[in-house]
DNA sequence: GATGAATGAGGCTTCATTCAT
DNA sequence: AATGAATGAAGCCTCATTCAT
């Protein structure tokens, strides 16, 4: 958002909150826009239209609509950072396996909450809005960027502790990442009943044993 | 294309050969276009400048920015497609192992070949243009439905034959496609001097074995 | 026009003013551009340097080229038959020939009132713009069948009271709009300095009487 | 056009006939192309196609889009002159009443004969190309031209004869001509089974004597 | 701050015209 | 001469952005 809403808040709590009211509506809006219509088909009026705000006031936010997807994208990055975190901090002094599950169980449950986002966000593991500025070139997105991080940091204690072996495993958490992404897209398809979350065992047995054990 | 180009083969052989060569040196550019550019920011004007041709010499051979893209992905469905089928017909003998990492190598072949373009495809694993078709969001694209479809085919010899476990088996293709998947992206965004290929062995013992063992 | 103008204008009664005079202006403007160029070659960017305002203002009045256009023919052809319902019931008492004069008159007025349109409307008694709907040619345009529509009650008044002979009378309308339309056009490329309305009484004559009484 | 075919008549008179005969064959694609889509949806690509020939044969034999058209319309104006010059000089020594129809049967007679033609020739009573050169405003067509002439030519007899009143005289060949129009146009919309031609008679009546008598 | 009409650069598409074969 | 693919100027339309109210 436009202005650094600190230096008010005392003078004016309400309107503050008000402002801050309408930016969070205009980001969910847009989740929603982006959701439905995809990164490149979602315009701003759409976003306003779902918002209940008009056009001018989408820009009384965001100064333009590559800061507001940067916006929207960074904010959700930055829950699912947080997500992540708590649930390595939790799980830390369990063991390795339970770790483990814990951590893929948050990622589940963080895209089962943005399903709709989700679709958009995995469409480009690396971002790219309408006009590619500077040298083109694939990027992966930050937010995979922060789901790596942690996925390197778990897959490091399991072969620190021996639970994983060293052979080729400096994939390993590219592998276990991909594999999520194959079932969240999956549901996303083919949507089940069942929370998400509840695959997290399955997945983690897969990871450690294969397909064979 | 637009051709009806049997028509009048007969009569100038050179000719049409020479209308088939630019078409697919539009395509080819397309594909360019859209691994440089991305999908939605690739312009006609882009296309055409890279096949070295005119914006209407583009419009001589597609009818519109729809059916060129659908052109060139679905001939690269086919030529995957073809890949693939090669692969387990030259291994329908072999082990059940080798066939799997036949098809694996299959795979990661044909993404280094077209790797600009690929990754504009994973870009959409559910391909959405501007209109978004139908009121449904997510739709997993066609050329990666044909990958599931004969990764199922091979997962399910090897539940078959014993030499994988039957819990939690409806998700393996979805595991093995993801994880290869993954390895691919990382291979986009840090490429190594390694023939992509190389990689058919570790992805295939980590599908059998998992991570630990 | 787009707007569905009801919904906010007790709110900003002023903008709603605005908006429907920017509406009126770009119609007025079109229908300048269309009599000067014709239909075929007016092109938006004529409408909208015409009206004062931008393309982009065009399309937030109207959908589309056609949209517009149609919008403007609506509205000319319901002012017209205002116009020519008013004359019909203002002279509905007085004498068949007092009442055919009336409505000759009425007609006249009316395009001199647009007469650069109504050369661009004349042009095509049978409307068509780019895209001929369905397979079939000619069809008559939608004012000059309301135009006929009068006539012909005219018509049938006069014969109903014996003024009109009943032989080859079902032509009769056809006949008179033809001539009229005749002297319009005769008007159009050598204009007399006389108004168009004075035509009348002659045209009458000859419409009663033919060119020998 | 382009070529002036008398100077090779002699050596190639094969050729020269066969050159004519395409020439030909591509005019009579034109007034289909015309008659079916209108003067300014009807592409080269349309007259092309119906004449049997490609695109770059229209423009081996015509200039450009307009030199067709002009040669087109210059053809059947030149036709329509010829027609109504044979029926004025075989009429010539009969009475004014049989003269004026021998006239109007003619112009009903070749209508009919190009009704495809007509529909669009009519349309632009003041032709109208694609880009217009120069002050814009309404010319009345060539060919509407001619048929005036004549019109007022005939009418000057029967008013020099007395057979036509004096008063209001000087629009009788525009009554005439409207009158005439709004029955092709009526045909055209509602096609009787009926020869157009029949109507003559009818239609010289209303002509001498009006809707009354 | 909110509003929404106005703006205009930019992309898509058409089609008259050219020209190598 | 006939062919038809290539050309590119020109028109339509979209939508991010601005700004007066």
């Amino acid at each position: 958002m436009n202005t650094d809403s600190k230096s008010r808040a005392s003078i004016h709590p309400l309107r503050t909150r008000l402002r801050e009211e309408t930016g969070k509506a205009i980001l969910e809006a847009a989740e929603q826009a982006i959701g439905e219509l995809g990164f490149a088909a979602a315009r701003i009026e759409d976003v306003a239209s779902r918002a209940g705000v008009s056009v001018g006031t989408v820009y009384n936010h965001f100064d333009d609509r590559d800061a507001l997807i940067e916006a929207l994208v960074t904010r959700r990055r930055e829950e699912l950072a947080e997500r992540m975190d708590e649930a390595l901090q939790r799980s830390a002094s369990a063991g390795f396996a339970v770790q483990l599950e814990t951590f893929v169980r948050a990622l589940l449950e963080h895209f089962e909450a943005h399903r709709a986002f989700l679709s958009a966000l995995l469409e480009g593991e690396h971002a790219r809005t309408r006009a590619p500025i500077g040298p083109r070139g694939a990027r992966p997105n930050a937010a995979m960027l922060e789901v790596y991080r942690r996925a390197e940091k778990v897959v490091d204690r399991g072969r620190a502790e021996g639970s994983l072996r060293e052979a080729g495993s400096e994939l390993f958490a590219v592998y276990l990442v991909g594999a999520l992404r194959g079932a969240l897209l999956r549901e996303l398809y083919e949507p089940r009943g069942v929370p998400l979350a509840d695959r997290a065992p399955e997945i983690v047995r897969f990871f450690l044993q294969g397909a064979r054990g």
